[in-house]
DNA sequence: TATAGATATGAACAACTGTTCATATAAGAA
DNA sequence: TTCTTATATGAACAGTTGTTCATATCTATA
C-alpha cells in the first residue's frame, strides 16, 4: 500500500466519497476522477477495486438502502405494536421525522431523486426496499387496528398510501428547500399536524 | 434558409427536440450535438438561437410551466365551482389523472423530477408553480366549502396539502411504472379511491 | 438586380469522459 | 531473503462535451 489509504479500507473511502459526490452532483457529473481525487488516489486505482463506474454507484445504492426504515426499533412485532394506534403511528412520524432531518438520510433521499427515472438500479430499489417495505408495514398495522376498533374500516392499503404520501411530499419539500439553504423550521411541525389530521380521519 | 427547417420555426424545432431528449436523457446527457441532430442541423446553427445550452433549457422549462394546471376549465371562478364540494374535488381529479396519463405531462414530470434537486430554476418554477398554485387553489376550495359546512373545519392549507400528496405520489409511481414499460392499470382506479377516502374524512 | 441580414456549415478548440495498460511500489508468506 | 499478491502510478486511448469562428448560402428588402 501506498500513501493515503491507511489500510485496507479503500473501498470504503471511495463508496463514501462516491456517495457524497453522486448526491452532490449526479451520476453523470460524479465522474471517475472527481471520485479518485477525493479519496486521494488516480482514476486508475479504482479500478483495482471496482470493475467499472456502474459498480461503484450500485455499491453506494446497496448502502443506502441497506438502512432500516426505523421498523425494528422494538422486539415487538409491527402487529402488537399497532394496537397502540396513535402511539403507534406517532412513532412512525417521529422516525420518519428524524430520517427527514438527519443530514446523511437528506443525501440518501437527494441521490434518490435524482437517478430514480434515469437508473432502473434505483428504481427497482426504490419500489421494493423504499416503497413496499413502508406500504406492507404500514397496511400490516393498519390492518389490526380495523380489528381492534380503532379506526374506521376499509382498504389497508390504501390507508397505508394516504398516510405515508403526505410525508414523502414533505420530504422532498424539506430536501428542497436544504439544498437551496432556506429554512425548514416552518416545514418541522407539518409531520405532527399530518398524524392529527389523518388520526381524525379515520379514528372510531 | 437551408433544407430542413421548413420557415422561420426552427426555434420552435429546437424546443421540441430538446424537450423530448431532455426528458429522455436529463440536462447533462442531452448533448448540444444530440439536440441539433434530432432538428436536422449542425450544433453550431443552434447557437445562431439560443446564447448556450442552459438558455435552452430554461426556455423548455418556460413552456412546461406555462401549461396550466387545468385551473380555468370554466369561466366560474373558484370560490363558486368549490361549493360543488365533492364535484369539485372530482373534476380536480380528473383533470389531475388526465395530466398523469398524458404522454406529453408524462414527460414534463420526468424532466421535472430529473432536474428538482441539480437545477435552481426549475426548482423555483416548481416552487412557485407547481407547488403554490394548486395548494393555494385548493386552500380556497376548501376554505369555501368550509364556509358551506361541506366539510368539517380546520385548517384549510392543511387540507389542501392532505389532498395533493397522495395524487403527487400517484403520479410518480406511475411515472416510474411507465419508466420500465409497466402496466399502470392498477394504479389508474387509486386515484377515485383517494377521493372517495379523503372526502369520508372531511365531509359532514 | 444588388445588398443586407438571418441562418446554415464544417472545422477547430480545450477540456473532460470512462477505461486500459505497462510498470512501480508496498506488504505478507514461503 | 525471495516470491506472490495487492494496490498504486502516469500515460495513453478514443469519444464526447460546450463553444467559437470564418465562411457559405438562403431570403427579403431596396
Amino acid at each position: 500500500m501506498q500513501e493515503s489509504g491507511s489500510g485496507n479500507n479503500t473501498k470504503k473511502l471511495i463508496l463514501k466519497a462516491s456517495m457524497e459526490l453522486f448526491s452532490e452532483l449526479g451520476y453523470k457529473a460524479a465522474s471517475v476522477r472527481k471520485i479518485a481525487s477525493k479519496v486521494g488516489i488516480r482514476e486508475s486505482a479504482l479500478y483495482n477495486h471496482f470493475t467499472n463506474k456502474e459498480e461503484i454507484f450500485t455499491a453506494v445504492a446497496a448502502t443506502l438502502f441497506a438502512t432500516p426504515t426505523s421498523a425494528k426499533q422494538s422486539e415487538l412485532s409491527i402487529a402488537e405494536r399497532a394496537k397502540g394506534g396513535k402511539k403507534f403511528l406517532f412513532s412512525f412520524i417521529v422516525g420518519y421525522k428524524l430520517m427527514t432531518f438527519d443530514a446523511k438520510n437528506e443525501r440518501l433521499f437527494r441521490i434518490l431523486m435524482i437517478e430514480l427515472l434515469q437508473n432502473k438500479t434505483i428504481r427497482d430499489s426504490f419500489k421494493s426496499e423504499f416503497h413496499n417495505n413502508n406500504i406492507k408495514m404500514l397496511s400490516e398495522a393498519f390492518f389490526v387496528m380495523m380489528q381492534e376498533d380503532l379506526i374506521r374500516s376499509g382498504d389497508p392499503k390504501l390507508m397505508a398510501m394516504e398516510f405515508l404520501s403526505p410525508l414523502f411530499y414533505l420530504r422532498l419539500q424539506v430536501t428542497l428547500m436544504k439544498v437551496d439553504g432556506e429554512p425548514t423550521t416552518a416545514l418541522s411541525t407539518q409531520f405532527e399536524k399530518h398524524l392529527e389530521f389523518f388520526w381524525e380521519s379515520v379514528a372510531i
